[in-house]
DNA sequence: GAGGTGGTAA
DNA sequence: ATGCGTACCACCTC
């Protein structure tokens, strides 16, 4: 073991973690740390980790006991650790699973480890409400339909339940994944996605058949809802968030599962069939005719005894379908998302409602085992022209970030980028349907937005697949097309401002591995000394938290470089 | 298949 | 750190 003075953690009384990556161990620290702690920032020499209720629980909920915590911080910590930061890990995991649901045959019991906490829960406004039938000093009777809000309010109470109620059994399904994938090629589930699906199942134990897991854009997430589908073996609904997404579920179960066209049904505005597997979208389920209170497509849920539910890009999910999981606790969930969501109300109801996190992979890890590609990042800063300067100069202060984003200079750039790589499979992303539509008719090449129609795209996107074609034209629907093939070299013209979400899904475009291994290139095109440089830092702090390589070029020292 | 509505990003 | 407006999508009706 290291000599305190190189440890690699800094555990502060903030509850946040400090991770040296230079420090001998860093590797270990960090595989100690990760399961209970959240990770903020990941920059190049240190990253930061925090300590909170929900991923103390998360880990708690896979097994992971106080103690260990408590001992992964000591064996790896260059400084004592604060006092307030172990009592704050200990109670926290302490309240894991001092309240544990139940079922005595038609009725649920909801059990507290001692007296006081059932007095704590009883007499909590929210919890309260559901608590009203005391069977013991320690226990209650709990309405069955009540399961879902109750756990919402024990973790508002700060009393997260372990549900060990378990699930209703949904009718059986014939389902095997293929050796050979329909298409010819060999498939086989890869090592993450196995555990990932796993780790969700549990089998042989109470505590699994629900919860989260997290995995990087590209890394195969429909495959783990496969795995999941596999194992389970029981009627399936699959809610996902748009029209190709459901199609490209179809596309997925019927090559790599012994699946037959019939047995799956797409539930959407389309058609409404419903089948031993079933598609849909949250917005069908949402829809609601003529501002009524209610939501008819939400029977979807109840139209078959489902045994599992799998909710694709689940920090997404819309609050009718909240509350409509609220009644479904007797049916096995599944979420699936790259991002944990951080915003508070939703993060605690993911946990409460389809379960705990259950796995999850650092982007880097993936990138290590060439699952994913490698990329470098580069900020490119393009001076405006004299009479541009002036027209933002004279811009009403709310219009200057599109007369700078839309800076025609781009262009000059944009081809030079073009010639310098010209090898590479190239998407180009703006934000603005203007500035697309120019860009693509002066680089003759063509532009998918919101209104090409899906079959003009999938015939682009195989011109392009088949290298008929180098370069095409994105509007934002570059954010959506989950079906868009695979480049190397991305450049954004403009981009909204940069949020994380945005720029995930960009830089994930580009990141399927290469097959000579070549590393992906992504350029962000900035007009200089203007407000575009604010929202680019913005951008570039999410490219640097996942631990990319980013540098900042001025377009002119490019020029010259070539 | 066009057009309106309502919702989301972040 | 931020915000407004822009773009997109899926639903429905006609």
């Amino acid at each position: 073991m290291a000599a305190a003075a190189n440890k690699a953690l800094i555990v502060q009384s903030d509850c946040s973690v400090l991770l040296e990556l230079g420090a001998p161990h860093a590797d270990d620290a960090r595989a100690a740390l990760a399961p209970f702690a959240e990770l903020v920032k990941s920059p190049e020499h240190v990253h930061t980790y925090r300590l909170t209720p929900l991923s103390i629980w998360n880990a708690r909920s896979t097994g992971l006991a106080a103690e260990q915590m408590v001992k992964a911080l000591r064996e790896h910590a260059r400084y004592p650790i604060p006092s307030n930061v172990e009592q704050e890990i200990l109670q926290l995991a302490a309240r894991y699973g001092r309240v544990v649901i139940a079922r005595d045959g038609n009725i649920l019991r909801c059990s507290c480890q001692d007296h006081i906490t059932a007095e704590r829960i009883a007499r909590d406004k929210g919890a309260g409400q559901y608590l009203t039938d005391r069977i013991s000093p320690t226990e209650f009777r709990v309405a069955p339909d009540a399961r879902g809000v109750l756990k919402q309010a024990l973790v508002a109470a700060g009393y997260p339940a372990e549900d060990l109620a378990g699930y209703l059994p949904g009718e059986h399904l014939n389902l095997e994944l293929r050796a050979n994938s329909l298409s010819g090629k060999p498939f086989q589930v890869r090592d993450y996605q196995r555990q990932a699906a796993e780790a969700f199942h549990l089998a042989g134990s109470e505590r699994g058949g629900s919860g989260v897991i997290v995995l990087p854009c590209g890394a195969g997430k429909t495959i783990v809802g496969l795995a999941a589908m596999d194992l389970v073996k029981q009627t399936t609904l699959v809610l996902a968030t748009t029209l190709t997404s459901v199609k490209q579920w179809r596309r997925e179960l019927l090559d790599k599962t012994s699946l037959r066209q019939e047995d799956i049904a797409e539930y959407t505005g389309e058609r409404k069939n419903t089948g031993p597997v079933t598609l849909t979208t949250y917005q069908i389920l949402t829809w609601r005719g003529d501002r009524a209170a209610e939501f008819p497509h939400l029977e979807l849920f109840r139209a078959r005894s489902w045994g599992l539910i799998i909710y694709d890009e689940v920090h997404l999910l819309p609050a009718p379908v909240f509350r409509a999981t609220a009644d479904l606790q007797a049916r096995r969930r599944l979420g699936l998302t790259a991002t944990l969501v951080r915003e508070d109300g939703r993060e605690s109801d993911v946990f409460a409602l389809i379960g705990p996190k259950r796995f999850d992979v650092p982007w880097k890890d993936l990138e290590r085992q060439a699952w994913i590609a490698t990329a470098s990042c580069i900020e490119l800063r393009v001076p405006m022209s004299a009479e541009r300067r002036m027209e933002y100069a004279l811009a009403e202060r709310r219009s200057q970030f599109r007369v700078a984003a839309e800076n025609p200079a781009k262009m000059i750039h944009l081809r030079e980028l073009l010639a310098r790589y010209p090898d590479a499979r190239v998407l180009v992303i703006g934000a603005y349907i203007d500035q697309v539509e120019t860009i693509a008719t002066e680089i003759g090449a063509p532009l998918v937005a919101g209104k090409t129609p899906e079959i003009e795209r999938e015939r682009i996107y195989e011109r392009f697949r088949k290298g008929e074609l180098r370069c095409i034209v994105l509007s934002k629907v570059g954010n959506f097309a989950i079906d868009l093939p695979d480049a190397d070299l991305l450049i954004q013209v403009s981009g909204a401002f940069g949020s994380r979400q945005e720029e995930a899904q960009r830089l994930g475009r580009v990141l399927r591995p290469k097959y000579d291994g070549r590393a992906a290139r992504f350029f962000t095109l900035v007009s200089r000394d203007t407000r575009e440089e604010e929202f680019a830092h913005h951008r570039k702090l999410f490219l640097t938290e996942q631990g990319y390589s980013y540098q900042v070029r001025l377009a002119e020292e490019l020029s010259k470089a070539r």
